[in-house]
DNA sequence: CCTCAAACCTGCCAGC
DNA sequence: TGCTGGCAGGTTTGAG
């Protein structure tokens, strides 16, 4: 189930591996992976003889830049040779290792086209050689130069590829780009903002945090988080948060999904990064996924109930 | 306009 | 042991 951080990993070991190699074709082996707008055999046609130019993320989203593969452009020089190498090693030669999120919005119209990928609960994008076994729920195979593949893996299939066409607006294919709310760590993302959006609503907080629209990249085990980290129940009406919650949660939010992002994804979902790394958020949840057990802070067992249809997690002690 | 719940899908696990 | 039913969740869609 990756959220904003598992994505952004994802995004940035894209970046160091994939860009500048001609893509020689590819398999679509469940075709629904290919959203409707393209048949499965065009959605290959189109991006045969392409390359990458940048991977960028916005919310949930990877976006990739496509280009004319030339012999030319990759003289100038790519990052990583495939080489199987550390998260950590990458990350720290990563130019845009900063916390920015690698998004950019509107999106240019390009001259070659984008592609777009959702990974939805289950979705993995792997960077493997070509002769790796291809496992059961392998979905799209994208072949590159130099033996290199570009997987898609996806068992429960919800996740979504893209193309969209030159001069296209992303968001006119990728129409989920279009209700998105601002980046949490962008400046359009303030307190005020906030406050503002919450502003006598009358649904709980939870499910306020999980709209896309309020704010981009917040899933299940993030929103439990940030209520954790700022010590509002999940229960609770939005209109009825003091200005005072309001802006710890704000600051959580912010806060929970730096540090996951900085340990680079979190470990307590089935996450693999480009190199079938897990991530390691830490290795510790304050409340997600542990109903019963001893909260960290004052050892009373974790509460957990339904709302909105999604499990949530909090401390009845810590949390008011 | 606002809010909520169902649907999409497959593997896992608790309970019988 | 083997089966069944419920559960997991991001987004879209439709109902109220």
């Amino acid at each position: 189930m990756p959220e904003l951080p598992e994505v952004e990993t994802i995004c940035r070991g894209l970046n160091h591996l994939t860009l500048d190699r001609a893509i020689l074709g590819g398999d679509v082996l469940l075709a629904s992976s290919i959203a409707r707008s393209i048949s499965a055999s065009d959605f290959l046609t189109k991006l045969k003889g392409k390359s990458i130019e940048r991977w960028y993320r916005r919310g949930k989203y990877l976006l990739a830049e496509l280009s004319q593969f030339s012999e030319g452009e990759r003289e100038k020089g790519r990052g990583g040779e495939g080489e199987k190498g550390r998260v950590g090693e990458f990350r720290a030669q990563t130019p845009n290792s900063s916390l920015l999120p690698s998004s950019f919005l509107p999106f240019p119209s390009s001259q070659t086209g984008w592609l777009g990928v959702h990974l939805r609960m289950t979705g993995q994008l792997l960077w493997v050689n070509s002769d790796e076994p291809v496992p059961k729920h392998t979905r799209v195979r994208l072949f590159l130069e130099g033996n290199q593949e570009l997987r898609f893996v996806d068992q429960r299939t919800f996740g979504q590829m893209w193309y969209v066409p030159p001069e296209t607006e992303v968001s006119s294919v990728v129409t989920g780009l279009k209700v998105l709310g601002p980046e949490p760590f962008s400046a359009e993302f303030s307190r005020e903002y906030f406050a503002h959006k919450l502003h006598r609503r009358a649904r709980p907080i939870k499910t306020a945090l999980l709209d896309q629209s309020l704010v981009a990249g917040l899933g299940n085990i993030y929103a439990d988080e940030a209520l954790f980290v700022s010590g509002v129940l999940p229960t609770t009406v939005c209109a009825d948060l003091t200005a005072e919650q309001i802006g710890r949660l704000h600051a959580a939010i912010i806060q929970v999904l730096q540090k996951a992002i900085a340990s680079g994804g979190t470990t307590f979902s089935n996450f693999l990064n480009v190199q079938g790394v897990n991530g390691n958020y830490g290795g510790v949840a304050w409340v997600y996924n542990r109903k019963g057990q001893p909260c960290r802070a004052c050892c009373t067992p974790i509460e957990r109930i339904k709302l909105a249809g999604r499990s949530t997690h909090s401390c009845p002690v810590c949390q008011t």
